[in-house]
RNA sequence: GGAGGAGUUCCAGAGCGGUCAAAUGGGGCAGACUGUAAAUCUGUUGCUUUACGGCUUCGAUGGUCCGAAUCCAUCCUCCUCCA
């Protein structure tokens, strides 16, 4: 159940209550894939980092350890040790990210997978399946994600075929949460609208897909080729379809810039990979602008990563320490960068809600968009 | 004392008369990354020029040759083996 608490222009203040724990919006959820924040980060750790959600992979989970032995060990919340709420991805971001590797038909996609080139092939009904066997908190539908640009053509029929996926996504998940074996029996689902860049489309999925009444609706397929002008575009067509009282979710989305400008445009919820893979690759986030922490400037810089960040990382090491972790190769390089880029955006994300909550959105917005996507 | 071997650009290490400013690693310096096939990938790494190009490099010094990192002589330094 979403509450919407307040609005400031298209920006919205709000809780998502779901069966494992109340999510203030607008929020972070943090990129899981596998089960594990990739950089040594385990749930545990997450309590730490102001993280409200966490997100995990249907394609990956099923390859590797496989979605009935989680669903042997208790689901996802045990297995991973993680109590709040779990949103699955459906898998469908994988048919457009293992593009050369599949087949789609009516019925659903064959992969071959990632780790041994085996078939496997996977539809709304499978995908639901195993989602339920993960029994995360919310699921995702099954859908298609087009690479951007795409030809108008090829993005109709498309998205033709996720919404008929997105019937079917419902029908099994009802099924699913009826039966006496299921681990979560009140797994929510998410809709997602596709549509590639053209505005007719986008509208069109929308108006059907809220028919269904669904616990929530997503945007996919932006971030995916086009520009950052484009995907704000693309929110600002559909966000008037979207329904009031449920919770949207801008899926792979973003930079803290590309969060701002969606936030303002009426979005709650967020996932992307870029603070953990960045992290990985040296990266640091901060309010000052990104920094690359290989950079030879930090050689002797005795500052925290942030000056203003109350992150793990920065209440105890330094910029000199981490650049000379990150140039030896330690893996502590990446968990400590990573610890501080989720700190750093589920922290983003509070400040944007207390400036919603104090009716200041757009001066923080304002005091913050430029600053927060220069490299620094 | 005798017999071999080796000295190449930041390092290791190829090259063994022209197509060599010199392969390939590493290191250095930067860049990319948006529902994670990613602790990954890309660029760059003698000086100079916007570029064409020019200039200086392959232990040192001389020499042979139209032309030398590559051939010859001497010297210097290291390594191995035999006394």
């Amino acid at each position: 159940m979403y509450r919407l608490i307040k609005t400031e222009g298209s920006a919205r203040r709000g809780e998502f209550v779901t069966p494992h724990g109340t999510v203030q919006t607008p929020a972070f959820m943090n990129v899981a894939t596998c089960g594990a924040i990739k950089g040594a980060v385990s749930a545990l750790d997450l309590k730490n980092l102001k993280c409200q959600v966490q997100l995990c992979n249907t394609y990956h989970l099923h390859l590797r350890p496989g979605d009935e032995t989680v669903r042997k060990l208790g689901g996802l919340h045990k297995f991973t040790r993680w109590d709040g709420p779990i949103l699955t991805d459906s898998g469908g971001f994988q048919v457009f990210s293992l593009a050369k590797l599949r087949n789609i038909t009516e019925k659903g996609v064959t992969f071959a997978s990632h780790i041994d080139g085996h078939k496997i092939f996977m539809g709304p009904e499978e995908s639901m399946q195993i989602q339920s066997n993960l029994a995360s908190t919310i699921a995702m539908a099954f859908d298609e994600c087009v690479e951007n640009p795409a030809e108008y053509e090829y993005a109709r029929s498309s998205c033709e075929r996720t919404i008929r996926w997105l019937y079917r996504s419902k029908a099994e998940m009802n099924r699913l949460n009826s039966l006496p074996d299921t681990i979560n029996k009140q797994q929510m689902l998410f809709g997602i609208n596709q549509g590639s860049t053209y505005d007719d489309l986008r509208i069109d999925c929308m108006k059907r897909i809220r028919e269904l009444d669904l616990d929530g609706y997503a945007i996919g397929g932006l971030a995916v080729g086009e520009s950052a002008e484009i995907m704000y575009h693309v929110i600002e067509t559909v966000e008037p379809e979207m329904p009031k009282d449920k919770p949207r979710y801008l899926m792979g989305v973003g930079t803290p810039a590309n969060i701002l400008e969606s936030v303002r445009r009426g979005v709650d919820l967020f996932d992307c990979v870029l603070p953990t893979r960045n992290a990985r690759h040296g990266h640091a986030f901060t309010w000052e602008g990104c920094r690359n922490m290989f950079n030879a400037k930090y050689e002797l810089d005795d500052q925290p990563l942030d000056t203003a960040c109350n992150c793990p990382t920065c209440r105890n090491f330094s910029r000199a320490y981490i650049h000379h972790l990150f140039k030896s190769g330690e893996m502590l390089a990446m968990r400590l960068c990573v610890m501080h880029n989720i700190y750093f955006f589920n922290s983003l994300f509070e400040k944007i809600r207390e400036s919603l909550d104090q009716d200041r959105f757009s001066e923080f917005y304002e005091h913050n968009i430029t600053k927060i996507s220069q490299r620094i």
